[in-house]
DNA sequence: TTTTTATTTGCAATTTAGTTGCATTTAATT
DNA sequence: AATTAAATGCAACTAAATTGCAAATAAAAA
């Protein structure tokens, strides 16, 4: 994971800080939406707040994560590793499924949204769905 | 507007105080998602901050508002006035529409959305889709 | 109409989320 | 090894949202 980081990082000229490569990992390994509070608690501090929000905030800038949506109240942002958000072409069309009990969000790959008419003169540019339900894992 | 405020409150045995019907009436004439900024705006501080903020928690509680997902900051709400988010029935499956210029998030009734495969084991319990874009006063 | 009572409101204080500025440190280049 | 632009950590700050409690009030009962 620490040398696909590496990669993804070197990719998007950024520098190979250990900050940026824990982080960036964790979310590689993680299959599910973090927040920044989340990270807090991974790291166990050893990490300052600021850089953390700088680090995701950079992230986001250069399309190696994305904010997913949701109505918590803190900002939830997820990597998606799959063919369609690839580092040239971050795809802004996003399937994620929120999980009501266990409350984990995971990136569904693969689900592609349909389209849906509009009103006459909108364009639309990006589509983002989130699906609320129970994953496998609670529904046993 | 005042009246069918009132009628909607009572029909989910919530007193009817003023804030409560301004607060509706606002949601009621103003089509688009509101913050509770907007709220605090447009009622110029003649209403206090916590009573607003647990205003539109009750709305939620009851139904009568939805939160609309937005990777803005703050949360947005929406009363859904059409034929699919009535009373009794308060349904789920919403579709939203964020202009990306004027950033006014509307309603988009009438659209539903289209049923989405997703892997074994989950159930879906609800659906929100969010369009961005930009909308027909924008693309002018 | 007045009394009662549970709900709602307003205020102060607090918590949680996110940002900004600046001095120090460090990754990558020369 | 020296240089330099970018990244980090700390302190302070702004913004968003919640909690507790006393005072006010809507709706029901007398």
């Amino acid at each position: 994971m620490k040398i696909i980081a590496e990669k993804i990082l070197k990719e998007h000229k950024l520098r190979n800080t250990p900050i940026r490569i824990a982080v960036l990992s964790y979310f590689k390994e993680s299959n599910s939406a973090l927040s920044h509070a989340n990270l807090e608690q991974y790291f166990n501090n050893q990490f300052d707040r600021v850089t953390l929000y700088r680090t995701i905030n950079s992230f986001i800038e250069n399309g190696i994560l994305h904010k997913v949506l949701d109505d918590s109240g803190s900002a939830k942002y997820a990597v998606c590793n799959d063919d369609h958000c690839e580092v040239h072409q971050h795809n802004d069309n996003h399937v994620h499924f929120k999980c009501t009990i266990c409350s984990k969000i995971e990136c569904l790959h693969h689900a592609q949204i349909p389209k849906v008419k509009v009103p006459m003169g909108y364009t639309i540019n990006a589509a983002n769905l989130l699906l609320e339900g129970i994953c496998s894992k609670c529904n046993n």
